[in-house]
DNA sequence: GGTCGGGAGTGTTCTAGAACACTGGAGTTC
DNA sequence: GAACTCCAGTGTTCTAGAACACTCCCGACC
Protein backbone atom coordinates (compact mmCIF):
# COMPACT_ATOMS: atom_id res chain seq x y z
CA UNK A 1 0.00 0.00 0.00
CA UNK A 2 1.06 3.59 -0.99
CA UNK A 3 0.31 5.25 2.44
CA UNK A 4 1.56 8.47 0.68
CA UNK A 5 0.53 10.84 -2.59
CA UNK A 6 1.37 10.25 -5.66
CA UNK A 7 3.97 12.76 -6.93
CA UNK A 8 3.81 16.06 -4.84
CA UNK A 9 0.71 17.73 -4.97
CA UNK A 10 0.35 20.59 -3.08
CA UNK A 11 -2.98 20.61 -1.61
CA UNK A 12 -4.07 23.70 -2.59
CA UNK A 13 -7.38 24.22 -2.17
CA UNK A 14 -8.90 26.87 -4.73
CA UNK A 15 -9.66 30.53 -3.84
CA UNK A 16 -13.44 30.13 -5.14
CA UNK A 17 -13.84 27.04 -3.34
CA UNK A 18 -13.26 28.43 -0.61
CA UNK A 19 -15.79 31.01 -0.72
CA UNK A 20 -17.74 28.53 -2.06
CA UNK A 21 -17.73 26.92 1.11
CA UNK A 22 -17.86 29.72 3.32
CA UNK A 23 -21.25 31.00 1.96
CA UNK A 24 -22.64 27.79 1.63
CA UNK A 25 -21.59 27.97 5.37
CA UNK A 26 -23.80 30.75 6.05
CA UNK A 27 -26.72 29.93 4.25
CA UNK A 28 -26.93 26.33 6.02
CA UNK A 29 -25.89 27.91 9.32
CA UNK A 30 -29.55 30.50 8.61
CA UNK A 31 -26.80 33.15 9.05
CA UNK A 32 -28.51 33.56 5.29
CA UNK A 33 -32.17 32.63 5.27
CA UNK A 34 -33.86 31.60 1.77
CA UNK A 35 -34.26 34.63 -0.24
CA UNK A 36 -32.18 37.07 1.31
CA UNK A 37 -30.29 38.75 -1.58
CA UNK A 38 -26.56 38.92 -0.94
CA UNK A 39 -24.88 41.45 -0.79
CA UNK A 40 -23.38 42.58 -3.86
CA UNK A 41 -20.74 40.68 -6.46
CA UNK A 42 -18.47 43.55 -6.09
CA UNK A 43 -18.72 43.88 -2.37
CA UNK A 44 -18.34 40.33 -2.07
CA UNK A 45 -15.48 40.17 -4.03
CA UNK A 46 -14.19 43.02 -2.33
CA UNK A 47 -14.33 41.62 1.14
CA UNK A 48 -13.38 38.11 0.45
CA UNK A 49 -10.21 39.88 -1.29
CA UNK A 50 -10.97 38.57 -4.57
CA UNK A 51 -11.34 39.55 -7.93
CA UNK A 52 -14.65 39.86 -8.98
CA UNK A 53 -14.28 36.88 -12.14
CA UNK A 54 -13.08 35.09 -8.85
CA UNK A 55 -15.94 35.57 -7.10
CA UNK A 56 -17.98 34.61 -9.60
CA UNK A 57 -16.59 31.41 -9.90
CA UNK A 58 -17.67 30.80 -6.41
CA UNK A 59 -21.42 31.79 -7.25
CA UNK A 60 -21.47 29.61 -10.44
CA UNK A 61 -20.68 26.78 -8.10
CA UNK A 62 -23.33 27.44 -5.65
CA UNK A 63 -25.75 28.01 -8.43
CA UNK A 64 -25.37 24.70 -10.13
CA UNK A 65 -25.75 23.16 -6.49
CA UNK A 66 -28.99 25.01 -6.27
CA UNK A 67 -28.01 26.89 -3.04
CA UNK A 68 -28.49 30.34 -4.53
CA UNK A 69 -29.94 32.30 -7.56
CA UNK A 70 -28.54 34.78 -9.91
CA UNK A 71 -31.01 37.67 -11.49
CA UNK A 72 -30.12 40.01 -14.06
CA UNK A 73 -30.03 43.63 -12.90
CA UNK A 74 -31.74 42.30 -9.56
CA UNK A 75 -29.18 40.43 -7.16
CA UNK A 76 -28.00 36.78 -5.96
CA UNK A 77 -30.84 35.34 -4.06
CA UNK A 78 -30.26 32.60 -1.59
CA UNK A 79 -32.55 29.81 -2.74
CA UNK A 80 -35.26 27.64 -1.34
CA UNK A 81 -34.51 24.69 0.08
CA UNK A 82 -34.23 22.35 -2.53
CA UNK A 83 -37.11 20.31 -3.32
CA UNK A 84 -36.01 16.45 -4.74
CA UNK A 85 -38.31 13.92 -6.08
CA UNK A 86 -37.91 11.01 -4.40
CA UNK A 87 -41.46 9.75 -5.52
CA UNK A 88 -39.70 6.63 -6.91
CA UNK A 89 -39.85 2.81 -5.83
CA UNK A 90 -38.12 2.14 -2.23
CA UNK A 91 -35.92 -0.42 -2.80
CA UNK A 92 -34.19 -2.51 -0.98
CA UNK A 93 -30.61 -2.96 -0.82
CA UNK A 94 -28.78 -6.07 -0.52
CA UNK A 95 -25.25 -5.73 0.06
CA UNK A 96 -22.62 -5.07 -2.31
CA UNK A 97 -22.31 -9.01 -3.19
CA UNK A 98 -25.79 -10.59 -1.85
CA UNK A 99 -24.65 -13.98 -1.49
CA UNK A 100 -26.34 -16.25 -2.46
CA UNK A 101 -25.38 -19.19 -0.49
CA UNK A 102 -21.16 -18.52 -1.12
CA UNK A 103 -18.81 -17.72 1.42
CA UNK A 104 -17.82 -14.48 0.91
CA UNK A 105 -15.33 -12.51 2.74
CA UNK A 106 -13.50 -9.18 2.99
CA UNK A 107 -10.06 -8.37 2.86
CA UNK A 108 -8.67 -4.93 4.27
CA UNK A 109 -6.28 -4.14 2.14
CA UNK A 110 -5.60 -0.71 3.82
CA UNK A 111 -6.44 2.80 4.72
CA UNK A 112 -4.60 5.47 3.88
CA UNK A 113 -4.83 9.53 4.29
CA UNK A 114 -4.80 10.89 0.25
CA UNK A 115 -6.15 13.82 -1.76
CA UNK A 116 -9.08 13.31 -3.58
CA UNK A 117 -9.71 13.36 -7.07
CA UNK A 118 -11.95 15.30 -8.50
CA UNK A 119 -15.08 12.64 -9.09
CA UNK A 120 -14.36 11.97 -5.10
CA UNK A 121 -14.55 15.21 -3.88
CA UNK A 122 -17.56 16.28 -6.47
CA UNK A 123 -19.40 13.48 -5.06
CA UNK A 124 -18.43 14.22 -1.63
CA UNK A 125 -19.00 18.23 -1.56
CA UNK A 126 -15.36 18.57 -0.69
CA UNK A 127 -12.77 21.44 -2.49
CA UNK A 128 -10.75 19.77 -5.39
CA UNK A 129 -8.29 17.95 -3.77
CA UNK A 130 -9.44 18.01 -0.03
CA UNK A 131 -7.73 15.30 1.84
CA UNK A 132 -9.90 12.30 2.54
CA UNK A 133 -9.45 8.74 3.76
CA UNK A 134 -9.22 5.86 1.20
CA UNK A 135 -10.01 2.49 2.55
CA UNK A 136 -9.35 -0.32 0.16
CA UNK A 137 -10.84 -3.58 0.68
CA UNK A 138 -11.00 -7.06 -1.72
CA UNK A 139 -14.08 -8.74 -1.80
CA UNK A 140 -13.82 -12.65 -1.86
CA UNK A 141 -16.15 -15.10 -2.96
CA UNK A 142 -15.28 -18.62 -1.92
CA UNK A 143 -11.84 -17.65 -1.74
CA UNK A 144 -11.49 -16.08 -5.24
CA UNK A 145 -11.01 -12.30 -5.57
CA UNK A 146 -14.35 -10.74 -6.81
CA UNK A 147 -14.16 -7.29 -6.27
CA UNK A 148 -12.19 -4.33 -4.83
CA UNK A 149 -13.78 -1.12 -3.49
CA UNK A 150 -12.15 1.70 -2.71
CA UNK A 151 -14.38 3.60 -0.27
CA UNK A 152 -12.83 7.36 0.40
CA UNK A 153 -14.29 9.08 3.30
CA UNK A 154 -14.00 13.04 4.20
CA UNK A 155 -11.11 13.70 6.57
CA UNK A 156 -13.43 14.85 9.01
CA UNK A 157 -15.06 10.86 8.98
CA UNK A 158 -12.11 9.36 7.85
CA UNK A 159 -10.23 10.39 11.15
CA UNK A 160 -12.56 8.57 13.36
CA UNK A 161 -13.33 6.05 11.33
CA UNK A 162 -9.36 5.46 10.99
CA UNK A 163 -9.38 4.33 14.75
CA UNK A 164 -11.58 1.86 14.32
CA UNK A 165 -10.72 -2.07 13.70
CA UNK A 166 -11.72 -2.08 9.48
CA UNK A 167 -10.47 -5.28 9.80
CA UNK A 168 -13.35 -6.74 11.51
CA UNK A 169 -15.82 -4.24 11.41
CA UNK A 170 -17.91 -3.76 8.35
CA UNK A 171 -17.26 0.34 7.60
CA UNK A 172 -21.13 0.95 7.48
CA UNK A 173 -21.47 -0.24 11.11
CA UNK A 174 -18.31 1.87 12.40
CA UNK A 175 -20.06 4.49 11.18
CA UNK A 176 -23.16 3.54 12.21
CA UNK A 177 -22.38 2.89 16.27
CA UNK A 178 -19.23 5.10 16.16
CA UNK A 179 -20.19 7.93 14.32
CA UNK A 180 -24.06 7.66 14.46
CA UNK A 181 -24.60 7.74 10.47
CA UNK A 182 -26.83 5.73 9.33
CA UNK A 183 -26.75 6.20 5.27
CA UNK A 184 -30.53 6.18 4.09
CA UNK A 185 -29.98 6.49 0.39
CA UNK A 186 -27.40 6.63 -2.27
CA UNK A 187 -26.70 7.31 -5.99
CA UNK A 188 -25.15 4.41 -8.03
CA UNK A 189 -23.25 4.21 -11.52
CA UNK A 190 -21.96 1.43 -13.64
CA UNK A 191 -19.58 1.81 -16.48
CA UNK A 192 -17.65 -0.76 -18.60
CA UNK A 193 -13.53 -0.09 -18.50
CA UNK A 194 -10.12 -1.72 -18.15
CA UNK A 195 -8.46 -3.07 -15.36
CA UNK A 196 -5.83 -0.59 -14.62
CA UNK A 197 -2.18 -2.38 -13.34
CA UNK A 198 -2.91 -1.90 -9.67
CA UNK A 199 -6.29 -3.09 -9.98
CA UNK A 200 -5.94 -6.32 -12.25
CA UNK A 201 -2.79 -7.12 -9.90
CA UNK A 202 -5.25 -6.76 -6.37
CA UNK A 203 -7.66 -9.06 -8.34
CA UNK A 204 -5.22 -11.00 -10.07
CA UNK A 205 -6.39 -10.47 -13.43
CA UNK A 206 -4.01 -8.77 -16.21
CA UNK A 207 -3.89 -5.28 -16.93
CA UNK A 208 -6.53 -4.08 -19.29
CA UNK A 209 -8.98 -6.66 -18.81
CA UNK A 210 -12.40 -5.69 -19.35
CA UNK A 211 -13.90 -4.91 -16.20
CA UNK A 212 -17.34 -2.89 -14.28
CA UNK A 213 -16.14 0.12 -12.49
CA UNK A 214 -19.35 0.92 -10.15
CA UNK A 215 -18.96 4.48 -8.55
CA UNK A 216 -21.58 5.13 -5.64
CA UNK A 217 -22.19 8.33 -3.16
CA UNK A 218 -24.11 7.37 -0.34
CA UNK A 219 -26.32 9.66 1.56
CA UNK A 220 -27.21 10.28 5.00
CA UNK A 221 -30.56 11.16 6.72
CA UNK A 222 -29.56 15.21 6.33
CA UNK A 223 -28.19 14.86 2.44
CA UNK A 224 -24.85 15.03 3.11
CA UNK A 225 -22.71 12.55 1.05
CA UNK A 226 -20.72 10.37 3.91
CA UNK A 227 -19.09 8.29 1.56
CA UNK A 228 -17.81 7.56 -2.02
CA UNK A 229 -17.14 4.04 -3.34
CA UNK A 230 -15.48 3.27 -6.26
CA UNK A 231 -15.50 -0.58 -7.32
CA UNK A 232 -13.64 -2.67 -9.67
CA UNK A 233 -15.76 -6.44 -10.66
CA UNK A 234 -13.37 -8.29 -13.56
CA UNK A 235 -16.36 -9.17 -16.55
CA UNK A 236 -15.70 -12.41 -16.55
CA UNK A 237 -16.51 -13.01 -12.99
CA UNK A 238 -19.68 -11.05 -12.23
CA UNK A 239 -23.06 -10.35 -13.88
CA UNK A 240 -25.96 -7.93 -13.42
CA UNK A 241 -29.51 -9.57 -14.11
CA UNK A 242 -32.91 -8.32 -14.20
CA UNK A 243 -36.27 -9.44 -14.10
CA UNK A 244 -38.13 -7.03 -15.65
CA UNK A 245 -41.77 -7.10 -15.55
CA UNK A 246 -43.93 -5.39 -18.46
CA UNK A 247 -46.95 -3.32 -16.99
CA UNK A 248 -49.35 -2.15 -18.71
CA UNK A 249 -47.39 0.89 -19.17
CA UNK A 250 -49.32 4.56 -19.33
CA UNK A 251 -46.93 6.71 -21.83
CA UNK B 1 -9.94 42.10 -31.57
CA UNK B 2 -12.23 44.41 -29.53
CA UNK B 3 -15.27 44.08 -32.29
CA UNK B 4 -17.40 46.27 -29.86
CA UNK B 5 -15.76 49.71 -29.78
CA UNK B 6 -18.46 51.54 -32.06
CA UNK B 7 -22.19 50.34 -31.37
CA UNK B 8 -22.85 46.93 -30.49
CA UNK B 9 -21.87 45.02 -33.35
CA UNK B 10 -22.14 41.97 -30.89
CA UNK B 11 -25.59 42.12 -30.43
CA UNK B 12 -27.18 40.53 -28.05
CA UNK B 13 -25.66 36.84 -28.47
CA UNK B 14 -22.42 36.51 -25.96
CA UNK B 15 -20.03 35.87 -27.74
CA UNK B 16 -19.09 32.43 -25.61
CA UNK B 17 -22.38 31.42 -26.47
CA UNK B 18 -21.48 31.31 -30.37
CA UNK B 19 -18.42 29.20 -29.94
CA UNK B 20 -20.19 27.15 -27.88
CA UNK B 21 -22.91 27.32 -30.71
CA UNK B 22 -20.26 26.71 -33.33
CA UNK B 23 -18.20 23.27 -31.24
CA UNK B 24 -21.64 21.84 -30.99
CA UNK B 25 -22.36 21.74 -34.68
CA UNK B 26 -19.00 20.80 -35.00
CA UNK B 27 -19.74 17.78 -32.82
CA UNK B 28 -23.39 16.76 -34.28
CA UNK B 29 -22.48 17.16 -37.33
CA UNK B 30 -19.77 14.46 -37.25
CA UNK B 31 -16.77 16.28 -37.70
CA UNK B 32 -15.53 15.93 -34.25
CA UNK B 33 -16.37 12.38 -33.57
CA UNK B 34 -16.78 10.60 -30.11
CA UNK B 35 -13.34 10.33 -28.35
CA UNK B 36 -11.31 12.81 -30.29
CA UNK B 37 -9.41 15.42 -28.34
CA UNK B 38 -10.18 19.10 -29.41
CA UNK B 39 -7.14 21.18 -29.88
CA UNK B 40 -5.73 22.70 -26.55
CA UNK B 41 -7.70 25.88 -24.84
CA UNK B 42 -4.91 28.22 -26.20
CA UNK B 43 -5.34 27.35 -29.54
CA UNK B 44 -9.38 27.08 -29.75
CA UNK B 45 -9.23 30.84 -27.98
CA UNK B 46 -6.58 31.73 -30.64
CA UNK B 47 -8.53 30.38 -33.52
CA UNK B 48 -11.89 32.02 -32.27
CA UNK B 49 -9.89 35.19 -31.58
CA UNK B 50 -11.19 35.44 -27.98
CA UNK B 51 -8.73 35.25 -24.89
CA UNK B 52 -9.13 31.91 -22.81
CA UNK B 53 -11.19 32.98 -20.39
CA UNK B 54 -13.88 33.46 -22.74
CA UNK B 55 -13.34 30.02 -24.76
CA UNK B 56 -13.16 28.59 -21.58
CA UNK B 57 -16.59 30.17 -20.50
CA UNK B 58 -17.78 28.42 -23.82
CA UNK B 59 -16.26 25.04 -23.05
CA UNK B 60 -17.74 25.20 -19.40
CA UNK B 61 -21.46 25.62 -21.14
CA UNK B 62 -20.92 22.61 -23.52
CA UNK B 63 -18.95 20.54 -20.41
CA UNK B 64 -22.59 21.06 -18.64
CA UNK B 65 -24.40 19.73 -21.32
CA UNK B 66 -22.59 16.92 -21.65
CA UNK B 67 -20.94 17.13 -24.80
CA UNK B 68 -17.48 17.35 -23.82
CA UNK B 69 -15.20 16.43 -20.97
CA UNK B 70 -12.17 18.08 -20.05
CA UNK B 71 -9.86 15.99 -18.27
CA UNK B 72 -6.70 18.55 -16.31
CA UNK B 73 -3.34 17.41 -17.84
CA UNK B 74 -4.82 15.54 -20.29
CA UNK B 75 -7.20 17.60 -22.82
CA UNK B 76 -10.68 18.35 -23.83
CA UNK B 77 -12.74 15.25 -25.57
CA UNK B 78 -15.56 15.23 -27.56
CA UNK B 79 -17.71 12.92 -25.02
CA UNK B 80 -19.34 10.31 -26.79
CA UNK B 81 -23.23 10.23 -26.36
CA UNK B 82 -23.56 8.43 -23.20
CA UNK B 83 -26.80 7.66 -21.64
CA UNK B 84 -27.34 7.29 -18.06
CA UNK B 85 -29.58 3.60 -17.90
CA UNK B 86 -31.87 3.45 -14.72
CA UNK B 87 -32.40 0.30 -13.72
CA UNK B 88 -34.98 1.04 -12.24
CA UNK B 89 -37.04 1.99 -14.80
CA UNK B 90 -37.99 -1.58 -16.31
CA UNK B 91 -40.24 -0.40 -18.85
CA UNK B 92 -36.97 0.67 -20.81
CA UNK B 93 -35.21 -1.67 -22.18
CA UNK B 94 -31.25 -1.73 -23.31
CA UNK B 95 -32.30 -1.90 -26.60
CA UNK B 96 -34.73 0.57 -26.39
CA UNK B 97 -33.02 3.64 -25.72
CA UNK B 98 -35.66 6.12 -26.15
CA UNK B 99 -33.73 8.85 -23.48
CA UNK B 100 -34.21 12.18 -22.23
CA UNK B 101 -34.67 13.64 -25.26
CA UNK B 102 -31.69 12.01 -27.69
CA UNK B 103 -32.71 11.44 -31.41
CA UNK B 104 -33.13 7.61 -31.51
CA UNK B 105 -32.91 5.62 -34.82
CA UNK B 106 -32.57 2.41 -35.46
CA UNK B 107 -30.54 1.15 -38.80
CA UNK B 108 -31.51 -2.50 -39.73
CA UNK B 109 -28.32 -4.33 -40.99
CA UNK B 110 -29.85 -7.71 -42.09
CA UNK B 111 -31.86 -9.95 -40.76
CA UNK B 112 -30.55 -14.36 -42.08
CA UNK B 113 -31.68 -17.33 -41.38
CA UNK B 114 -28.94 -19.49 -38.76
CA UNK B 115 -27.87 -21.92 -36.58
CA UNK B 116 -28.44 -20.92 -32.92
CA UNK B 117 -25.11 -21.24 -30.88
CA UNK B 118 -26.02 -23.15 -27.35
CA UNK B 119 -26.75 -20.16 -25.28
CA UNK B 120 -29.83 -19.27 -27.63
CA UNK B 121 -31.44 -22.56 -28.23
CA UNK B 122 -31.03 -23.01 -24.82
CA UNK B 123 -32.34 -19.78 -24.14
CA UNK B 124 -35.38 -20.36 -26.77
CA UNK B 125 -36.15 -23.85 -25.20
CA UNK B 126 -34.95 -25.01 -28.89
CA UNK B 127 -33.14 -28.09 -29.42
CA UNK B 128 -29.40 -27.46 -29.42
CA UNK B 129 -28.35 -26.00 -33.56
CA UNK B 130 -32.16 -25.54 -34.25
CA UNK B 131 -32.77 -22.69 -36.76
CA UNK B 132 -33.31 -19.25 -36.20
CA UNK B 133 -33.70 -16.37 -37.26
CA UNK B 134 -30.82 -13.39 -36.44
CA UNK B 135 -31.88 -9.83 -37.05
CA UNK B 136 -28.92 -7.40 -36.64
CA UNK B 137 -30.08 -3.97 -35.98
CA UNK B 138 -27.82 -0.66 -34.99
CA UNK B 139 -28.76 1.53 -32.70
CA UNK B 140 -27.72 5.34 -32.90
CA UNK B 141 -28.42 8.19 -30.95
CA UNK B 142 -27.93 11.71 -32.41
CA UNK B 143 -26.77 9.76 -35.61
CA UNK B 144 -23.31 8.12 -33.68
CA UNK B 145 -23.86 3.86 -33.19
CA UNK B 146 -24.58 3.17 -29.49
CA UNK B 147 -25.46 -0.57 -29.39
CA UNK B 148 -25.51 -3.18 -31.85
CA UNK B 149 -28.31 -5.41 -31.29
CA UNK B 150 -28.66 -9.10 -32.31
CA UNK B 151 -31.78 -10.75 -31.94
CA UNK B 152 -32.84 -14.80 -32.32
CA UNK B 153 -36.60 -15.96 -33.03
CA UNK B 154 -37.19 -19.47 -33.03
CA UNK B 155 -38.17 -20.50 -36.67
CA UNK B 156 -41.85 -20.29 -36.45
CA UNK B 157 -41.45 -16.91 -35.43
CA UNK B 158 -39.18 -16.11 -37.56
CA UNK B 159 -40.36 -17.07 -40.46
CA UNK B 160 -43.49 -14.75 -40.01
CA UNK B 161 -41.01 -11.78 -39.29
CA UNK B 162 -39.29 -12.28 -42.18
CA UNK B 163 -42.05 -11.00 -44.28
CA UNK B 164 -42.70 -7.91 -42.16
CA UNK B 165 -40.77 -4.01 -43.29
CA UNK B 166 -38.09 -4.73 -40.46
CA UNK B 167 -37.00 -1.54 -41.40
CA UNK B 168 -39.66 0.63 -40.61
CA UNK B 169 -41.50 -1.09 -38.23
CA UNK B 170 -40.15 -2.31 -34.82
CA UNK B 171 -40.14 -5.70 -33.97
CA UNK B 172 -42.17 -5.80 -31.21
CA UNK B 173 -44.60 -3.74 -33.09
CA UNK B 174 -44.44 -6.88 -35.83
CA UNK B 175 -44.47 -9.36 -32.88
CA UNK B 176 -48.02 -7.95 -31.83
CA UNK B 177 -49.34 -6.56 -34.74
CA UNK B 178 -48.79 -9.36 -37.30
CA UNK B 179 -48.73 -12.52 -34.39
CA UNK B 180 -50.36 -11.78 -31.42
CA UNK B 181 -47.43 -11.67 -29.41
CA UNK B 182 -46.91 -9.17 -26.35
CA UNK B 183 -43.86 -9.27 -24.40
CA UNK B 184 -44.69 -9.63 -21.31
CA UNK B 185 -41.52 -10.53 -18.86
CA UNK B 186 -37.95 -10.60 -19.51
CA UNK B 187 -34.91 -11.59 -17.96
CA UNK B 188 -31.84 -9.45 -18.65
CA UNK B 189 -27.96 -10.29 -17.93
CA UNK B 190 -25.33 -7.88 -18.32
CA UNK B 191 -21.73 -8.76 -18.61
CA UNK B 192 -18.35 -6.96 -19.48
CA UNK B 193 -16.30 -7.88 -21.97
CA UNK B 194 -14.03 -6.89 -25.08
CA UNK B 195 -15.34 -6.28 -28.15
CA UNK B 196 -15.29 -8.79 -31.09
CA UNK B 197 -13.78 -7.59 -34.69
CA UNK B 198 -17.34 -7.42 -36.03
CA UNK B 199 -19.09 -5.58 -33.56
CA UNK B 200 -16.09 -3.48 -32.79
CA UNK B 201 -16.37 -2.12 -37.04
CA UNK B 202 -20.19 -1.84 -36.74
CA UNK B 203 -19.93 0.50 -33.91
CA UNK B 204 -17.13 2.24 -35.07
CA UNK B 205 -14.69 1.13 -31.68
CA UNK B 206 -11.49 -0.66 -32.00
CA UNK B 207 -11.47 -4.18 -31.50
CA UNK B 208 -11.07 -5.13 -27.92
CA UNK B 209 -12.59 -2.22 -26.56
CA UNK B 210 -14.53 -2.65 -23.03
CA UNK B 211 -17.92 -3.03 -23.77
CA UNK B 212 -21.67 -4.05 -21.59
CA UNK B 213 -22.92 -6.88 -23.27
CA UNK B 214 -26.35 -7.63 -22.84
CA UNK B 215 -28.37 -10.75 -23.01
CA UNK B 216 -32.02 -10.91 -22.25
CA UNK B 217 -34.67 -13.40 -23.10
CA UNK B 218 -38.39 -11.86 -23.35
CA UNK B 219 -41.46 -14.00 -22.70
CA UNK B 220 -44.97 -13.65 -23.48
CA UNK B 221 -48.12 -13.91 -21.75
CA UNK B 222 -47.78 -17.96 -21.31
CA UNK B 223 -44.35 -18.17 -20.36
CA UNK B 224 -42.85 -18.79 -23.64
CA UNK B 225 -39.91 -17.31 -24.69
CA UNK B 226 -39.97 -15.52 -27.78
CA UNK B 227 -36.57 -13.42 -28.74
CA UNK B 228 -33.56 -13.93 -27.56
CA UNK B 229 -31.41 -10.40 -27.37
CA UNK B 230 -27.87 -10.02 -27.25
CA UNK B 231 -26.57 -5.90 -27.07
CA UNK B 232 -23.10 -4.32 -27.33
CA UNK B 233 -22.69 -1.51 -25.54
CA UNK B 234 -18.73 0.34 -25.58
CA UNK B 235 -18.27 0.89 -22.38
CA UNK B 236 -17.85 4.44 -22.80
CA UNK B 237 -21.05 5.05 -24.50
CA UNK B 238 -23.29 3.83 -21.60
CA UNK B 239 -23.50 3.87 -17.99
CA UNK B 240 -26.04 2.48 -15.39
CA UNK B 241 -27.39 4.17 -12.74
CA UNK B 242 -29.44 3.44 -10.08
CA UNK B 243 -31.04 5.43 -6.62
CA UNK B 244 -31.11 3.22 -3.74
CA UNK B 245 -33.18 4.14 -0.93
CA UNK B 246 -32.30 2.31 2.49
CA UNK B 247 -35.63 1.52 3.98
CA UNK B 248 -36.08 0.91 7.92
CA UNK B 249 -33.92 -2.28 7.05
CA UNK B 250 -33.46 -3.95 10.74
CA UNK B 251 -30.44 -6.14 9.85
C1' DG C 1 -53.05 60.28 -14.98
C1' DG C 2 -49.74 58.32 -18.09
C1' DT C 3 -45.38 57.74 -20.12
C1' DC C 4 -40.95 58.67 -21.22
C1' DG C 5 -36.04 59.10 -20.02
C1' DG C 6 -32.33 58.85 -17.10
C1' DG C 7 -29.63 57.18 -13.40
C1' DA C 8 -28.33 54.09 -9.63
C1' DG C 9 -27.54 49.53 -8.58
C1' DT C 10 -26.93 45.03 -9.97
C1' DG C 11 -25.29 41.02 -12.69
C1' DT C 12 -22.58 39.72 -17.23
C1' DT C 13 -19.22 39.55 -20.70
C1' DC C 14 -14.55 40.13 -22.06
C1' DT C 15 -9.38 41.28 -22.24
C1' DA C 16 -4.32 40.03 -21.68
C1' DG C 17 -1.72 37.99 -19.28
C1' DA C 18 0.91 35.16 -15.21
C1' DA C 19 1.48 31.45 -12.33
C1' DC C 20 0.03 26.92 -10.91
C1' DA C 21 -1.31 21.85 -11.08
C1' DC C 22 -2.15 17.35 -13.38
C1' DT C 23 -1.04 13.53 -16.71
C1' DG C 24 1.55 10.47 -19.33
C1' DG C 25 5.58 9.12 -21.36
C1' DA C 26 10.66 9.02 -21.82
C1' DG C 27 14.63 8.32 -19.57
C1' DT C 28 17.05 6.69 -15.45
C1' DT C 29 18.08 3.97 -11.58
C1' DC C 30 17.75 0.07 -8.69
C1' DG D 1 11.26 -5.77 -14.47
C1' DA D 2 9.70 -2.25 -11.26
C1' DA D 3 9.90 2.11 -9.45
C1' DC D 4 11.48 6.66 -9.53
C1' DT D 5 12.43 11.46 -11.75
C1' DC D 6 11.86 14.75 -15.00
C1' DC D 7 9.47 17.35 -18.40
C1' DA D 8 6.51 18.92 -22.17
C1' DG D 9 1.84 19.56 -23.04
C1' DT D 10 -2.54 20.59 -21.26
C1' DG D 11 -6.15 22.25 -18.23
C1' DT D 12 -7.00 25.54 -13.97
C1' DT D 13 -6.92 29.39 -11.06
C1' DC D 14 -6.52 34.24 -10.49
C1' DT D 15 -5.64 39.33 -11.29
C1' DA D 16 -7.24 44.26 -12.37
C1' DG D 17 -9.91 46.51 -14.96
C1' DA D 18 -13.37 48.16 -18.70
C1' DA D 19 -17.55 48.09 -20.92
C1' DC D 20 -22.16 46.20 -21.51
C1' DA D 21 -27.01 44.81 -20.18
C1' DC D 22 -30.96 44.32 -17.17
C1' DT D 23 -34.28 46.05 -13.52
C1' DC D 24 -36.36 49.35 -10.92
C1' DC D 25 -37.67 53.75 -9.53
C1' DC D 26 -38.16 58.60 -9.66
C1' DG D 27 -38.84 62.85 -11.66
C1' DA D 28 -39.98 65.53 -15.83
C1' DC D 29 -43.05 66.14 -19.20
C1' DC D 30 -47.19 65.69 -21.82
Amino acid sequence: MNGRLNGKVNGRVPRYHRIAEALRERIRGGELAPGTRLPNQRGLARSFGVTLMTLRQALEVLEREQLIARRHGLGTFVAGPSIDYDILQLQRFAGDLSAKGERVDTRLLGSRPALGDRRVTDALRLPPRARVLVVERLRLVDGHPMSLQRSFLPAHIGDEVMRADLASTPLHQVLEFKLGIVIERASETVSAMRLGRREARELGCRAGAPAFESERVSFDATRAPVVFDRVFIPGDRFRITRELVYQEVSA
